[in-house]
DNA sequence: TTGAAAGCGATACCAC
DNA sequence: GTGGTATCGCTTTCAA
């Protein structure tokens, strides 16, 4: 499999090398005739441009660095959505995706900066103080982070808006008469990283519930268990009006599952509200969480640090507006 | 946040350019003293070596290719395992990893190889006439299948036993008298696409429930949907021993909620034996799908395939051998 | 055991 | 509108 180089295609298409290259960046006018010259010889020796010299002559990469979270359970289900979503966006324009695990900490950072290995970085699963945040804003490449920590140090970030998903949730079960709510919380291991959205989310629901004067309490999963905690729920449960809310969308469903087989049945003995994305919330109320939205936006953010168009100024954060959607799991 | 070069370290450990180089590839002897200053040196500067520079010189990018398949439906719990396995193994040895989605065809191959972005390439969710193998075939970089195609033209192949698979699980109904079996499938989608894991799958069981002389037959979701086909399943049931065979990871789970909510209790009025890596099989007799040594061997064999050691030959096809754990869905 | 220097295959500046 | 060429930062002969 002996690949060509842009000489063979300038000696082929009869003109210099410099003119290939214009010919591929289109950094400076070609005269119709000769550019087609150059695509025909490029097609004839399929013609791919070597990665390497491109980004050691040109200092760019053309490939996203993108950082992911591997140990969130839970994740499962909204990760691979962000993975595709970016990997997608990066294709339209030609750009390739390079894949780090979270568990490499600021190293993997600082390799995929220091040793050019891409032109810009997209960051998920921010925590509320992230030790990589300070490191990422030094590296001299953009960085967009999915989440919001504590102190952005500058960087642009994306992500759902948690404290008005709380504010809908806990709205529409006051709107609803409900006398009691209980946050159905991640399992302590996620809170206590202290990922940033779970304590937005349950920093905001709090406050909206008691603006709304409704008692809120939240339960977790047993230690190191994924079961719903149904027991602690119904414990308490004399048979007012209680509203769960469930921000881990990977629990809802199980949740009801459990409910109903206490003969517990959501939206007639008891209130449920989920967050997650809506093409899974085939069977109840939820508010939305849309994983392909923020990633686009966090490409889009990432483009336009890249190639700076004169537009009007990026938002330092960009919080996505979520939507609730009413589907029978809330009593009324 | 100015980067360090080669020559840099080179003049502050007073050595010359290529003794820092040998320093670091360890491809000749370096005294230990000269060894220590250059160490120094690098650590001094932080330095980190141009990925570009060192893959256009040395041709060796230290990345590696991953393709995976975004479409498949229910892949969510294994697809994550994989790749996060494949980093893993990729981070061990200080190679990168290049994601590219299967959506992107052969181009996506050609690109990879052609462009130099990777030195060997992992293609998962292989077809049984998957039209990239013949292509991945001709790269002249080393490739590894998961997934056994019609044909591997030539190239190495690893996956679940999805044969032996079927065969254990139809064994296990067999040796409790079931009189009837029912294979719970993928949805269309999958198996018409000839997902060769589905196609060795009901090919295997179809043979083994001959051999043992129980009927078997095979029902799907309806079309474009994920919920189980209890309604079919039970259509037909008049109360004998009926085993169903899941092969479909992720549908056991919402199958057997379903089934419960008519009453039909897996273990007591049917048995059930789900395909599925046994950490996510807590609650049903399972034959053992492990994603994590799939990706491992895989890698082993890429990284031998990169690095010749002249130990035994590779098998061109490692099948991974399921295993079975009763957990009482099976009646007995 | 070490150094000097010739590439690797693009880009982009400087001429024309 | 096009061509020549220095340059990017590393690897790897060839010489000592």
């Amino acid at each position: 499999m002996a690949s060509f180089t842009s000489k063979d295609v300038a000696r082929m298409a009869g003109v210099s090398q410099s003119t290939v290259s214009y010919v591929m960046t289109g950094k400076r006018s070609i005269s119709e005739k000769t550019r087609q010259k150059v695509l025909a010889a490029m097609e004839q020796l399929t013609y791919e441009p070597h990665a390497g010299a491109r980004s050691l002559a040109g200092r760019r990469t053309q490939v996203i660095g993108l950082v992911v979270p591997f140990d969130a359970e839970g994740k499962a289900a909204t990760l691979l959505p962000f993975i595709e979503t970016i990997a997608h966006c990066a294709r339209e324009r030609d750009y390739e995706v390079l894949l780090v695990t979270a568990d490499q900490g600021s190293a993997g950072l600082r390799r995929l900066a220091g040793r050019a290995l891409c032109d810009a970085i997209v960051l998920m699963d921010i925590l509320e103080h992230d030790e990589r945040v300070p490191v990422a804003a030094e590296l001299g490449v953009p960085v967009v982070l999915v989440g919001v920590p504590a102190d952005p140090a500058g960087l642009h970030c994306v992500d759902l808006d948690f404290e008005e998903a709380a504010r809908l949730a806990v709205d529409e079960l006051a709107g609803t008469h409900h006398d009691e709510i209980i946050v159905v919380n991640w399992r302590a291991g996620v809170s206590e990283r202290r990922a940033n959205f779970a304590v937005r989310f349950l920093r905001s629901a709090h406050r909206q519930a008691e603006a709304r004067g409704i008692p809120l309490t939240v339960v977790e999963p047993a230690d190191g268990r994924y079961e719903p905690p149904v027991d602690r729920i119904l414990a308490g449960h004399a048979g007012g009006r209680l509203g769960l809310v469930v921000p881990n969308g990977a629990m809802v469903v199980p949740l009801m599952h459990a409910l109903r087989r206490h003969d517990v049945v959501p939206g007639v003995h008891i209130s449920v509200i989920g967050v997650s994305p809506d093409r899974e919330a085939g069977e109840y109320t939820n508010v939305s969480e849309e994983p392909r939205d923020v990633s686009r936006t966090a490409m889009d953010t990432l483009f336009r640090l890249l190639d700076p168009v004169p537009g009007p100024e990026i938002p330092a954060i960009q919080l996505l507006a979520p939507r609730l959607t009413r589907r029978g799991t809330v009593m009324r």
